[in-house]
DNA sequence: TATTTTTTTTAGATTTACCTAAAAATTTAA
DNA sequence: TTAAATTTTTAGGTAAATCTAAAAAAAATA
């Protein structure tokens, strides 16, 4: 059993992972709002209990037991999300900071009980996938808008962005989860990008446009 | 905002107030499941914090601020606890444990969500009071059955003890909240008391009667 | 390739919540 | 009311997670 400061690391470590071979101390420091020495600490503990693979000045990559127990975190941080929306009527950029707090309860059986009652959902509020008690989840084939092309459309599946100001932001435009878009037009002068959505015209910063997720056609 | 161990100690002395004016260190090192050394440190911090009111030798005090923080904790667990029995369909001997971390969650929209979501409940699974949002709840009027005598009769509406282990126990006797219990006789040699429950004529050891609390009668 | 810059680590402190052992105060009992 | 027992506090130390400042390694650049 982990502590809550370890769980936090193998959370961030893991999404890390996802975009690169070797997580740098830097980029974890980052993440974890705190001073890189605190980092190389942390890590070298991570790794002596068998979470991760380090190596000096390489960086860190987790084991099949890092991945596992961050998975986990995940899960749980995903169906409280889901409960919070659900049954609470939080709105989708309220619930982040609290389920950063709930995913910590450790309780195998409160979880698999929870996961039921919300009816076994697959995704959270933000489009995420929820994986399963065995660990398992659809890896979603999202396009980020910024890369679509003039002409192209999709429905909005998901945001890479869980701030409030954000979510605020895209909920005041329509750009809401399975909203049907389609790219109207890129601007050069800026590279902000022209969507229809509802034959409605809006215009998005390039900033905005790369952080929704798309799904090309038709897709749940 | 405090720390868990804080909120915990609060809890504690709060609790530990309700019977004795001063209390003491040795008191709460034992329910803290610490020493008494450990409990001399945080009760300087606390009095520091304003929570409690601390003379040397002579144990502690709540403030009033003390007690709005530790009602709150309070208020916070046992809702969790209905929402584990009512929602999870959680036994009333399985929720102790969860509720004792899910009780520092820190989010007053959380808490009050989830009041409106469980209908505002007045109780929780073990017949215990849940304040409201401003710190209010009825000041019950139990009496614990083993004080009753024979012929007296009244209904099952709390327990003093929340161990797994006693509430199983209950349960197999079918000793559970808002069955009418009526007191046989008592056992002059070992002071078991025998009841009645549903025409069922039973045994029970003073231990338990102990922590069985009956209200007089009909009442809520 | 040598030098500069960036990244990472080490060394030594700090804070929180604990501990043990010993001293001091209080309470109980002779 | 003194002695014994109990309770509480103090003193000094530990482990976890952090920090700053400085050293070491790696990467980028001239």
């Amino acid at each position: 059993m982990q502590s809550f400061t370890e769980e936090n690391y193998l959370k961030i470590i893991y999404h890390l992972a996802e975009n690169t071979n070797n997580v740098q101390t830097n980029a974890i420091a980052e993440q974890m709002q705190t001073k890189p020495a605190s980092v190389t600490d942390m890590i070298k503990k991570l790794a002596d209990k068998g979470f991760i693979d380090y190596v000096k000045y390489q960086g860190v990559t987790m084991t099949e037991k890092g991945r596992n127990a961050a998975i986990d975190i995940v899960r749980k941080h995903r169906l409280w999300e889901v409960f919070l929306v659900d049954k609470l009527n939080f709105k989708w950029d309220e619930v982040h900071d609290v389920a950063e707090e709930l995913e910590h309860i450790k309780s195998t059986a409160l979880i698999e009980r929870l996961d039921e009652f919300l009816g076994f959902p697959k995704s959270d509020p933000h489009g995420d996938p929820i994986p399963d008690k065995n660990g398992r989840f659809a890896k979603t084939q999202f396009t980020k808008l910024i890369e679509l092309k003039i002409g192209d459309s999709g429905t909005i599946t998901g945001v890479s962005q869980h701030s409030s100001a954000f979510l605020k932001h895209l909920e005041k435009l329509g750009l809401t989860l399975g909203k049907q878009i389609q790219i109207n037009d890129v601007t050069d002068f800026d590279g902000s990008v022209e969507i229809l959505i509802l034959d409605k015209q809006i215009n998005i910063s390039r900033e905005v446009a790369k952080h929704i997720l798309i799904s090309s056609n038709g897709k749940n």
